[in-house]
DNA sequence: GCGGTATGCCTAA
DNA sequence: TAGGCCTACCGCG
C-alpha cells in the first residue's frame, strides 16, 4: 500500500537490515543498472536510506544514489538471507548479511546524484513524517488557494505522503467535503488536518498498513483490524460512522469517496476543538 | 486465459 | 483530460 506510510517504513526497515554494509545490488529482471554502484565484487556500501514522501533514497558511498518510487504497484519484499531465487520480475535486489530486500514493479529505480536528489525533494511540499517538515507552507497555500482541498491533498508540492486512502479518511474525519475550496478551509481546522496526517501516517508506520478507525487507537500487537473495519469511507459502500450512503466521484482522475452526511459541502464551523480531539 | 482493478504520476495534446 | 507505464490478484467463463 505505497502512500508515504509504507516508504516511511521501508526507509527505517532498509537501514536497520542493510545499513553500513557491503550489499549486493542486482537486477534480476535487467531494467536497472546496477553496474554503475556496484565494485568488481558485485557489491557496493550502503550508507543511508532516507524517506522523503513518496519516495525512498538509498545513499551508497561515492555520492551514488539509488531513487525509488513505487508508484502504484510496486512493492518490497523482505527476506532473510540466503534468499531463494528472486522472480523474473525484480527491478532491483539488495543483498545483505541477513536480510534480503527485492523491489518489484516500481515507477523508479534508478541512480542519481545528490543535486538530482535535491532536485526531487525541492518540488515536494512539507512531510508530515519528517522532523523537519515546515507545515506552515502547506497552511499558507491553503489558506490562499481555491483549489479544492480534496485535490490539495493529492497534490505532492503542497503536503507529500498523502495518497488517496488517507485523502478520503483525512476529510471524512474532519467532517470535510472534499470540493471545499482550500480557502474556505477555517485555520484552525487546517492545522488539525496536519496533526491529524500525522498521527495517521505515524500509525501506518507501526502498523505497516492505513488503519483511520477505532478512535486511532493504536492496536495491540498480532491484533488485526479486519480489512473491512480499517476505513471510514475509502472503497466503502456505506459509511462506518453513520451508516448512510458513501458517495464516489473523480477528482482530477482520482476517485474520491466521501459521506454526504457526514461530510456536507460548506465551511466546517471555525470551532476546531471537535476535530482536533480526533487526533491521536 | 482474460479483463478489470488498485494505495501514483508523467507526458502529450 | 486522456493515455501510458509499472505488477499481482481476483472473478469469470
Amino acid at each position: 500500500m505505497p502512500e508515504g506510510h509504507t516508504i516511511h517504513r521501508a526507509a527505517r526497515d532498509h537501514l536497520r537490515d542493510l545499513g553500513g554494509q557491503r550489499v549486493v545490488v542486482t537486477s534480476p529482471q535487467g531494467r536497472f543498472d546496477a553496474d554503475v554502484l556496484v565494485d568488481a565484487s558485485g557489491r557496493a556500501h550502503l550508507q543511508h536510506v532516507e524517506a522523503y514522501g513518496k519516495h525512498l533514497f538509498y545513499v551508497f558511498e561515492s555520492e551514488r544514489i539509488v531513487h525509488v518510487h513505487l508508484g502504484l504497484f510496486g512493492k518490497f519484499y523482505r527476506r532473510r538471507s540466503p534468499a531463494s531465487p528472486p522472480r523474473s520480475s525484480t527491478r532491483m535486489r539488495l543483498e545483505g548479511e541477513a536480510m534480503t530486500i527485492d523491489l518489484v514493479g516500481p515507477t523508479a529505480c534508478d541512480v542519481v546524484t545528490p543535486e538530482q536528489m535535491q532536485a526531487i525533494t525541492a518540488r515536494l511540499g512539507p512531510d508530515p513524517l519528517r522532523a523537519d517538515a515546515k507545515p506552515r507552507r502547506f497552511y499558507a497555500y491553503v489558506a490562499r488557494s481555491k483549489t479544492p482541498i480534496g485535490a490539495i491533498l493529492m497534490d505532492q508540492s503542497r503536503i507529500c505522503g498523502v495518497g488517496n486512502v488517507y485523502r478520503a479518511e483525512v476529510l471524512h474525519l474532519l467532517g470535510i467535503h472534499p470540493d471545499l475550496p482550500g480557502s474556505s478551509t477555517p485555520p484552525a481546522t487546517v492545522r488539525a488536518m496536519w496533526r491529524l496526517i500525522v498521527g495517521l501516517l505515524r500509525r501506518g508506520v507501526e502498523e505497516k498498513r492505513i488503519v483511520t478507525t477505532r478512535g486511532l487507537v493504536l492496536a495491540k500487537p498480532r491484533e488485526r483490524v479486519p480489512r473491512s473495519d480499517s476505513t471510514h469511507v475509502y472503497r466503502r459502500r456505506t459509511c462506518r460512522t453513520c451508516q448512510g450512503v458513501v458517495l464516489t466521484y473523480i477528482l482530477r482522475a482520482r476517485a474520491v469517496h466521501y459521506c454526504s452526511t457526514c461530510q456536507p459541502l460548506g465551511a466546517p464551523s471555525e470551532d476546531a476543538d471537535s476535530a482536533a480531539a480526533l487526533g491521536p
